[in-house]
RNA sequence: GCCGUCGUAGCUCAGCCUGGUGGAGCGGCUGACUGUUAAUCAGCAGGCCACAGGUUCAAAUCCUGUCGACGGCGCCA
């Protein structure tokens, strides 16, 4: 910024001389190298709350910083219970112990307000978590206004206040769930030889027909918020063989349900050489692999949550089923469900099917005409009616659709039909057919539902809750 | 897009059916209290009863419309 300004001062209302603004910032990076030096050794001083909420700790003087999550007291003694990212603890404020404005201050200091405390950690019955720190030292960083969120609270006002309610602990155990999540998908396809492919968001066509897209003024033009990056997947793929890639999706269908948001987060793959069989077997691993390693690192914060985790052990001891849509109406019609042979699967039909499994099962082979442009006919299937080289995987709990997928068609013919049956123009399509004409292969993709997968990890109620900030056809704020 | 529920204090709600000067709990503020666990006790402040019409001597309350929030269905990940 000096170098900057010394080459128009002038413009900055400055009359020095371009030597004197040398010597200025020298002097200035003096004072900032010990600035940064002080700034770094205090951030060392201070302990996770977890850690010190330990036998080793017990006597010890600590240092501890954070937010108060609640706070109690009377005239003489103050019990504020501080938390950090790792935990909370009570922190015990005797008059007397500190300097008085000190006392004062942790008296006054209402929820959220942030504070720094040295004391000695005490093992003690009568603390919530089994340890407090007696205070010696009660430094308040920032007093908090009365904070919006009390006991009573209710969905409407948390979505209005999300901002402060992710400090809440129930959101922060669903965000480090979700940090594992994200993870562990760029885990299983890195470990797996697949390279990461970035599609871009802005895009000109719309590709499953039907779906509402995002408009976008393009300087004087119109595009689209991308809705899958699938078009660009399958030509990354004859670059790259396999990819996989996670990105913001956008949907502008005003869907007003539980397991719907306009804006989110979709983990796809794509693999050249790879037919229907094969790209069902990687999601099933993918899943797994995902499960497990929420279970490996984020035991705590479902047990929080109140999920039955012995629901996600299961998905890791036993195989997740593959059955075909026919099968499907057959398990419905055994337990008095009649759906007409073509019709696609509802919400209900699929929780009726899910109600005979306990893990995750992948659904194929669902007719073709209900079924987007790119799903080629399977010619070999046997079913009362042409079906798709497709799949859908189902959650149990309910049934929610957490993966699709197919095998593309790599007919031009084939494309042109059905784009012409959704009422699409093929000549919009140029650079996909163009795929289908330098050297195309079998190629396989599929798309996982972030958040409805995090949802179902952590057994959530409602979709917004597994999104720090979730978008819908009715909020876009905060 | 269709169907349903709900809009009253900063928050959560009662009051509405059967019209007659707007209530409680929580939170905030003031005071008391040296071991609280959602602390307790006393007091104070805080309202365009979503908005707009209508009926009536009189409307938070009855009628009509609008807007907003939430949920179910459809669509989908």
């Amino acid at each position: 910024m000096t170098t900057r300004a010394s080459t128009r001062p002038r413009q900055e209302g400055c009359t020095a001389s371009p030597a004197t603004l040398k010597t200025i910032s020298l002097r200035k990076s003096h004072s900032l190298e010990k600035y940064f030096k002080g700034r770094f050794h205090a951030t060392r001083m201070f302990k996770d709350i977890a850690d010190v909420m330990t036998p080793g700790f017990s006597g010890k003087e600590v240092r501890i910083r954070g937010w108060i999550w609640r706070t109690r007291g009377s005239g003489k003694i103050v019990f504020p219970t501080v938390r950090d990212p790792s935990g909370a603890i009570q922190v015990t404020v005797k008059k007397g112990n500190l300097p008085d404005p000190q006392f004062e201050d942790a008296l006054k200091a209402l929820i959220e307000s942030s504070v720094e405390i040295t004391g000695t950690v005490k093992a003690d019955e009568r603390a919530p978590g089994g340890y407090e720190i007696l205070a010696t030292s009660f430094n308040v960083v920032g007093f908090a206004e009365a904070y919006p969120i009390q006991k009573d609270q209710s969905e409407e006002w948390l979505r209005e206040n999300r901002h402060l309610w992710i400090r809440s602990r129930k959101m922060v155990a669903i965000l480090k769930v979700r940090h594992t999540v994200v993870g562990a998908i760029h885990q299983f396809f890195r470990s797996r030889g697949y390279y990461e492919f970035d599609p871009p968001v802005l895009q000109p066509n719309q590709c499953e027909g039907g779906s509402t897209l995002f408009e976008v003024k393009y300087y004087d033009m119109t595009t689209y918020l991308s809705q899958t990056w699938q078009l660009y997947a399958e030509a990354g793929t004859f670059a790259l063989g396999k990819i996989y890639d996670m990105a913001p999706t956008f949907r502008a269908e005003k869907s007003k349900t539980s397991r719907h948001l306009c804006e989110f987060w979709m983990a796809e793959m794509e693999a050249a050489w790879m037919e229907l069989p094969e790209v069902t077997e990687v999601a099933k691993e993918e899943i797994k692999f995902i499960i497990g390693e929420v279970l490996k690192n984020n035991k705590a914060d479902l047990e929080f949550l109140g999920r039955d985790i012995s629901k996600l052990e299961v998905c890791l001891e036993k195989p997740f089923p593959t059955i075909s849509y026919t099968e499907g109406l057959d398990i419905l019609k055994k337990d008095g469900m009649d759906v007409e042979w073509g019709k696609d699967l509802r919400t209900l039909e699929e929780e009726g099917i899910m109600r005979h499994f306990d893990t995750p099962v992948v659904v194929t082979h669902y007719p073709k005409d209900i079924m987007a442009f790119y799903k080629p006919v399977d010619e070999k299937a046997t079913a009362p009616g042409p079906v798709a080289k497709c799949f859908d995987m189902l959650a149990p709990e309910g049934g929610m659709e957490i993966v699709g997928g197919s095998e593309r068609d790599t007919s031009i013919a084939e494309l042109s039909k059905y784009l012409e049956r959704d009422g699409e123009n093929p000549a919009n399509y140029q650079f996909y057919m163009d795929l289908r004409r330098y050297g195309s292969v079998p190629h396989s993709g599929y798309g996982v539902g972030v958040e409805r997968l995090i949802q179902w990890i952590c057994g959530l109620d409602n979709i917004k809750d597994a999104i720090a900030f979730p978008r819908t056809s009715t909020r876009m704020t905060p």
